[in-house]
DNA sequence: GCTTGACCTGGAGTGCGCTCCGGGTCGGAG
DNA sequence: CTCCGACCCGGAGCGCACTCCAGGTCAAGC
């Protein structure tokens, strides 16, 4: 359970400090830690939870979702099943936009060849 | 060279009118071409440009990079090569976001794996 | 000739996701 | 003791990319 300072913390998630207290009082994650003179101590859980909701808006995924799935995660009356099939949705959502992106990709290289040799 | 009534263009863009209005008010194509009574009559070439405008915001452009890019096309002093090479710099970037977004999933297809079974 | 529906305009409004601000606290260096 | 830099807070502000609106025109159908 490594410790992290607010800006080490900032530097190993690519959020600003900002941003991170902003995910925490969304209640995205968290309450972090904090030592005798109140400022945050961000664990390693912290931190890989924090990469994780990187990916999700990544994926797609407003902060309202983001709070959403967080529910569902408090609220566990159904197991695993609910978080399960949320994250698989948006998995796929992310293949999807990578797909789109790919064809992007391919049109950028079609319209560099075109204005290459013209 | 086939005509697209708006409601067309719209559908094969997946821009809204209104976005489609919003993107030519800011010179980012056209101008369209009107009919008799004023309603505008998009070309193929005019749904094709805008496809290749909506690649470019997929691989992370703002509005105000697009005209910097319609800019460049107008101007054309140095040939192709100012082109070329925005539009390379941008497939970078796209490779780089597409890389991302595969790191992404990766993670998420950890996340389903671990609550699946657990 | 009346209605309907698609489209027109310029400008105002909206939602999101941060980002910044002012004023304050704390611990350590000089 | 003083300064500095990192961090605290709640709340205001901002930039972007649309999106909506009011009021109008037009063509076609009944």
């Amino acid at each position: 359970m490594t410790a992290y300072a607010p800006a080490e913390a900032s530097e190993r998630t690519g959020l600003s400090l900002d941003t991170l207290r902003y995910y925490e009082r969304l209640g995205l994650f968290g309450p972090v830690q904090r030592n005798s003179s109140g400022q945050r101590v961000y664990t390693d859980h912290d931190v890989a939870w924090v990469g994780l909701l990187v990916c999700l808006r990544r994926a797609g995924l407003g902060i309202t979702d983001l709070q959403r799935f967080m529910g569902r995660l408090r609220d566990r009356s159904n197991g695993n099943a609910d978080v399960v099939e949320l994250l698989e949705s948006n998995r796929d959502r992310l293949r999807a936009e990578i797909a789109k992106m790919t064809v992007a990709l391919d049109v950028l290289d079609d319209k560099i060849a075109h204005y290459r040799n013209n």
